[in-house]
DNA sequence: TGCGAAATGTGATATTATAACATACTAAGG
DNA sequence: CCTTAGTATGTTATAATATCACATTTCGCA
């Protein structure tokens, strides 16, 4: 009833992302091996682009990057690609965004919470099983049996919070 | 940092809604006219139509409605109220559902989560500010300056829980 | 009454997401 | 190897949600 478990903060703008990324890719091969399911191309082409940045990204702008090159895939494989995805913890939805982004530590399932930054829309990913628990006690209360919690905050992240009204 | 204030329950099948819906629609002219801003007709048909139930809606279905009598409103009508029902708290938005619903006690300014039935779709609306101080809480120790919270919880109502495996 | 602001009308279009059906690929058993 | 059943992808169309831009109307008030 306390362990707020955050597994990656908001990254500072000098940070080597193409090591996020790298390890991202690394870590969902490894997954879907051990799991026996399959991150084919396309797959791992929709992962790669989410994992561009640490920004959450539209279906249609990942369809745009992926056709950048000249590819010529359509939107029905881009949310295919998604539901695959998400089915396999390997990314996130953002519903207030309608916009998604690569799990920080999708190794184990768990319940994630995210900060979303309204200046630089950067994500941080907070996993505390305590704020859930926290809403499904809540729920419980008033007789509600809680299946699934979505818990996004918006505000300023620290790198943006330093540099206005401090 | 403890009270949860709870409002609203999940109402049974039988209540008398058509109390529920005569209660926010006075609450709401009382509210704008205190405030001195214009519940407009359509404004006041949009929330009619939206307290026709103690579902969540969604804009075109308003739109549907409000029409079925021979209207001839556009999209964009529906919209445009819906911004100002929400900008006066008389009507909720729920992100994962893009779709809205009446606020149960919009007569003062307040933080809400919301518990949705997966099956009847009810939506009953907590008020615990401790629920959004904990977020807030959680964020800042990540140096998270929170501004805004969205919480969405689906799950069974009582209604319905008690229906399937109890 | 007439002015300026607020509200609404109107048509087009942007954005997000899914349906339906055809084709291709893959793995596993015979 | 070959078939086959299931899985994945291609393709086209369309549904569902939301906004832009500009014209017109209405309202409160000087």
């Amino acid at each position: 009833m306390s362990s707020s478990r955050p597994r990656r903060d908001f990254p500072n703008a000098e940070h080597d992302h193409s090591h996020c990324a790298a390890h991202a890719l690394g870590q969902a091969d490894l997954i879907c091996e051990a799991r026996g399911v399959r991150l084919t191309e396309i797959r791992r082409r929709v992962l790669e682009v989410i994992w561009d940045s640490h920004v959450p990204i539209g279906a249609y702008d990942i369809l745009a990057k992926l056709n950048a090159g000249g590819g010529r895939s359509a939107p029905m494989a881009v949310y295919r690609a998604l539901d695959f995805l998400i089915e396999n913890g390997l990314v996130h939805r953002i519903d207030s965004r309608n916009a998604f982004f690569g799990c920080s530590h999708p190794e184990e399932p768990h319940r994630a919470q995210f900060l979303i930054c309204n200046v630089c829309s950067a994500v941080a990913e907070l996993d505390s099983e305590a704020l859930h628990e926290t809403v499904r006690r809540t729920a419980r209360t008033k007789g509600f049996r809680v299946e699934n919690v979505v818990i996004e905050a918006s505000g300023r992240c620290p790198n943006c919070a330093r540099k206005s009204a401090p």
